[in-house]
DNA sequence: TCCATATATGCAAATATTATTATATTTTTA
DNA sequence: TAAAAATATAATAATATTTGCATATATGGA
């Protein structure tokens, strides 16, 4: 996979409803009800409010444009599922544990002062 | 680390100069003249021309507010560092190599149809 | 002190993203 | 065959992002 590629697949990621969305395609094959329930409010949907039906379908079309899910269909279903493999590798990092910040390096912590490690330009 | 603040890491992330920030402050305290040298078209830029001094300035700063980077200060150099620790692993990510596509469930590949798998609502 | 260097900030223009609402398409069922 | 279900598309409005450009600030050196 291209890097361009790879980068796109992160745009599309930066998005809760989308997160939501490609978390619970990890599952499986998933249609566009299967969403709907998942993001009503009832279905425990991790925003406040329920989310659109058609706003649903805007984010599947534009994790599809981004190369991220595609769908077969049956019937009037639309069965979505991911296609991406940098995907789970993502949704791994989400959900891994991590210290709030790294080391820094040394400088003063009042005056943030400290010295460049590298040869100054003239 | 909170989800919310990885959500925003990957938001600031998806950018091909940010991205090259990142990579550079990986190996180590960058002042804004070494990105400024590292991002001009001579110095190797990814990109087919030159990015200017503010717009680097304009990525930092919106790094730094995602919570990514911060600085230290030395004479009139601003001296730059990784602070979040989720970047390092998504940068690993994006020089994973990775197959262009997962394996898909079956369905017909003409006609894109294929069954549901779950239990139909009513 | 005056000037050059390193960097940041403010603003405007262009563009992109997001959610909302209304409507269209396709398929199934009564 | 008409209505309902599942889903998509289109248009719009509200925001947010991105860039370019001009200018401001701070530091160090002559």
């Amino acid at each position: 996979m291209e890097k361009s590629q790879k980068i796109e697949a992160l745009r599309a990621i930066s998005h809760p409803v989308r997160i939501a969305i490609l978390e619970e395609l990890q599952k499986g094959v998933k249609c566009v009800s299967d969403f709907k329930a998942f993001l009503s409010a009832e279905g425990g949907s991790v925003f406040g409010k329920d989310i659109s039906q058609p706003n649903i379908s805007q984010h599947l079309a534009a994790l599809r444009h981004a190369g991220l899910i595609d769908y077969y269909i049956d019937g009037r279903l639309r069965c979505y599922f991911l296609i991406n493999p940098i995907i789970p590798d993502l949704i791994e990092l989400l959900k891994k544990d991590y210290p709030d910040e790294l080391p820094r390096p040394k400088c003063c912590p009042v005056t943030k002062k400290g010295t460049y490690p590298g040869e100054r330009r003239r």
